[in-house]
DNA sequence: CTGGATCCTGACTGATACTG
DNA sequence: CAGTATCAGTCAGGATCCAG
């Protein structure tokens, strides 16, 4: 929705799109609870401080409909989801550890 | 200020404090820019496509004060005020031309 | 040229209550 | 368990005008 306004804007603003996507103040906190692997969704709202389900489920829709996590079903009683990464999401691990080592090493 | 809050969280938390300083709508595009070298204020906000002067004010400031840009003054007339990128700043180069490489393969 | 000040909107947040 | 619904409050981002 926000992509479709600066869909066909110039190559200097790839940054911008990525950050539609990922640049949500909780994307890179569920990306990084994913890469052990798959996650039920109270898991996640255990795993990532602070966040509220609200927000939880916001996010995991949006990386959901840009192919970053795939979402599984479970029709059991009482219901189950679970949430994995894609290889499109995969991908993004090196990069986001490399961030958390500057921020470890850079901030404070 | 936002820092202070969630300065006293746990490790897992490492991820949005670097969003805090990094995470704005603009810091990485103004990164990227800068990542040639030094950039004039004028240079800047012609080489960011719909940012507007506020903004970049404003992310400049940020990231002056959590030490990714330095900022020259040079009294001249008209003023001049040059951008560069400091050690910290530079370090996120790679990891943000991963991100960009990230986006151009999978993105859209 | 390089910003500061103001006003306004939309995104994010917290708490609580409710459903399949 | 895994969400949805609603109200209300805060805050980042955008537009416009003004100043040294």
């Amino acid at each position: 929705m926000i992509d479709k306004k600066i869909k066909k804007s110039n190559e200097r603003c790839a940054l911008q799109e990525i950050l539609s996507i990922i640049g949500g103040k909780w994307s890179m906190s569920i990306i990084y609870a994913l890469f052990p692997g798959t996650r039920r969704f109270s898991e996640l709202e255990r795993l990532i401080p602070n966040i509220n389900t609200r927000m939880l489920v916001k996010e995991l829709k949006n990386m959901e409909a840009n192919g970053i996590v795939s979402r599984k079903v479970f029709a059991t009683v009482p219901p189950t989801v679970e949430y994995t990464l894609t290889t499109k999401g995969e991908k993004l691990e090196p990069i986001i550890n490399e961030l958390h080592k500057w921020g470890l090493e850079y901030v404070n």
